[in-house]
RNA sequence: CGGGGCGUAGCGCAGCCUGGUUAGCGCGCCUGCCUUGGGAGCAGGAGGCCGUAGGUUCGAAUCCUACCGCCCCGACCA
């Protein structure tokens, strides 16, 4: 491609709206430009990057034995009504109604259009398993788009559903996507990891995330530092402590204590001597619109998903301090579980405490000597805290390190749920009716390439991976007027062409700095220079712009030279 | 939806508090000269329903009201 006659609009300036890299330095790349929140327009170089993370997913999913189709982006609400999601969706799902006044929806996710197709043409066992993917534009009405192509509103996703007969034939379709979702990022250039998930309101029996690793990731991971081991903070395991015998004598006697304004825990702690390790932290939170009290060690942080999947609620979210009163004729600050009249949870550590110090729910004072399981007893014990990096790994015991991650893909077994709901079903080879087993497995295209811009970049630009780049490499002539030179540069540029790589050709009537800017910028893996070196003694300049290297290469050699650069890259 | 902020040239901003003649600046764009290995210089030029609607006033970018849009913080997720 000639830069001469490509719609590239670089900006020097970065738009005020963009707050995180991957946004600015699209923005300023000409990638994408806004046509309205969370939606965004693939300019010519987005749309080429786009379509090379597109054809390695493609290329992985045909491997993997998927089969693709297209589905319709507008689905009609009845089928969703007949899953249950109509209502359950909340106002993410955008709905509308057609000159008829029938109910539509555009897609988030195509769950109950696949089961549909399923139902329809799939009724033997012989025909499974079966797995049917799409690359599309989904909508989802987020509440708050962000970032650019990190959260749009429209985006392009990969979705795959899987049909089998039973749940090891769904387990083994599982682990073939499992693996194919490896190779794929392997193959986009990234460092990620795979971390085991909560299947979430989705539901089912098992998922994994699969994080782009970056600062700016919306997630905190935990990594362990000596095997294979990560999970999402939110839902990393932590074992119940080993069970130690409890010291029967000596317990203390439970007793009020004075703490005026001391609502926080390391005032408390300071104001009686002690560690926060000895105090009971007591917060209140709603599950489902009842009020519930979570417990753990003032040093301590709660985990609000765990404690939504102790409790087995829809929805769990913490009051707010200035509501405890209103709603329970608490004090915010002073709260404890002894005598407490709702539902209690502890963190299995609190069971392990010989005695803590906690709120007397009392403004201005706090109880001393309080004895677990002899002054309050919780109606519930187990993993609510949030792991530190003070934890072990779970696996081997060894230290872990937190990092923040960009999920750029989620893969789930979903079982029964939607094969039943919507009545799909398969004779099995005696005859009998059963229920499709089913897997769903996205991955956020779109997102793909920002999470890559997070992850790979510097001052000067971006510097994408070459499986990702745009164009594999740009040629800068920056001897317009030299007519050797334009010759040399236009024929490399061609050659290299012919050989089937993704070359640009600068060939703007542009002064040498605006071209290097543009070329850093916009991330191109390599660049060859045609100028006065090659005036001078035949020699053109490759840069490599992710380490900054350059090399002299003489003229005829560059050609070869630059293949095989690219072809290391790619492998 | 709750909390905060912003809408002035393609982009980044000033002006608004304290109303007043022709609404500025930098970048970009056009013309010419000059320059050509890291976003040059000089000269000339084009480009504005000052987000929309209403109100106050002799007079509104500026004050008031409503609406719309966008951005940031929370819940959501590929």
């Amino acid at each position: 491609m000639r830069y001469s006659q490509l719609l590239l609009p670089t900006t020097k300036e970065t738009p005020a709206e963009a707050e995180v890299v991957s946004h600015q330095l699209l923005l300023r790349g000409g990638f994408i430009r806004k046509l309205t929140s969370g939606m965004y327009t693939y300019l010519p170089l987005g749309l080429l990057v786009l379509q090379k993370v597109t054809e390695i997913v493609r290329q992985e999913m045909n491997n993997a034995g998927a089969q693709e189709i297209l589905m319709p982006m507008v689905q009609p609400g009845d089928l969703w009504k007949e899953s249950g999601r109509w209502k359950k969706y909340g106002p993410e799902l955008l709905r509308f109604q057609d000159r008829h006044a029938r109910d539509y929806c555009l897609g988030p996710t195509h769950e109950e259009v696949v089961t549909d197709i399923a139902r329809k043409e799939l009724h033997s066992y012989k025909q499974l398993p079966v797995n049917l993917y799409q690359i599309q534009t989904k909508f989802r009405d987020e509440i708050r788009p962000r970032f650019g192509l990190m959260r749009g509103r429209e985006f392009v996703m990969k979705d795959a559903y899987s049909f089998d007969v039973d749940d090891d034939a769904a387990s083994k379709s599982y682990e073939i996507m499992r693996d194919a979702y490896y190779r794929v990022f392997e193959r986009c250039g990234l460092d990620f990891r795979a971390v085991e998930a909560d299947s979430g309101s989705i539901g089912g029996s098992y998922s994994h995330e699969f994080m782009v690793l970056a600062d700016t990731g919306e997630d905190t991971l935990v990594t362990c530092k000596s095997c294979s081991y990560a999970a999402n903070v939110e839902k990393a395991a932590i074992a119940p402590p080993a069970e130690e015998a409890v010291i029967v004598q000596d317990l203390p006697q439970m007793e009020k204590v004075a703490t005026p304004g001391t609502k926080k825990v390391d005032r408390v702690a300071e104001l009686l001597q002690i560690s926060a390790k000895d105090i009971v932290k007591t917060m209140f939170y709603l599950a489902d619109d009842v009020v519930v009290a979570a417990l753990v060690r003032g040093d301590r942080v709660v985990q609000s998903v765990k404690l939504k999947n102790l409790l087995d609620a829809d929805d769990v979210e913490p009051v707010a301090e200035e509501e405890v009163w209103s709603r329970t004729k608490l004090p915010a600050g002073y709260l404890g579980p002894v005598g407490l009249e709702m539902k209690v949870v502890a963190d299995h550590e609190i069971m392990g405490m010989a005695s803590c110090v906690t709120g007397a729910n009392e403004k201005g004072h706090h109880l001393q000597g309080v004895v677990p399981g002899r002054d309050f007893t919780p109606d519930i014990v187990g993993d609510l805290r949030q792991i530190t990096t003070e934890d072990n790994c779970p696996l081997c015991g060894g230290a872990l390190g937190l990092t923040e991650g960009i999920e750029v893909g989620h893969i789930f077994k979903l079982g029964t749920g939607y094969s039943e709901s919507m009545n799909a079903t398969f004779q099995d080879n005696e005859g009998g009716e059963q229920h499709f087993v089913m897997g769903c497995y996205g991955i956020g295209v779109s997102r793909v390439v920002a999470a890559a811009i997070e992850q790979n970049h510097d001052r000067n630009g971006i510097i994408f991976p070459v499986p990702m780049a745009p164009f594999q490499v740009i040629v800068l002539n920056l001897s317009l007027k030299n007519e050797g030179t334009c010759k040399a540069a236009e024929d490399l540029y061609l050659n290299l062409k012919q050989q089937g790589y993704d070359v640009l050709y600068d060939d703007r009537d542009e002064r040498p700095g605006s071209k290097f800017k543009d070329a850093d910028l916009i991330g191109i893996p390599f660049r060859v220079t045609v100028g006065k070196t090659y005036e001078k003694n035949g020699e053109v300049e490759v840069l490599i712009r992710k380490d900054g290297t350059t090399a002299a290469i003489p003229y005829p050699e560059a050609a070869e030279y630059v293949g095989q650069l690219i072809q290391k890259g790619l492998t």
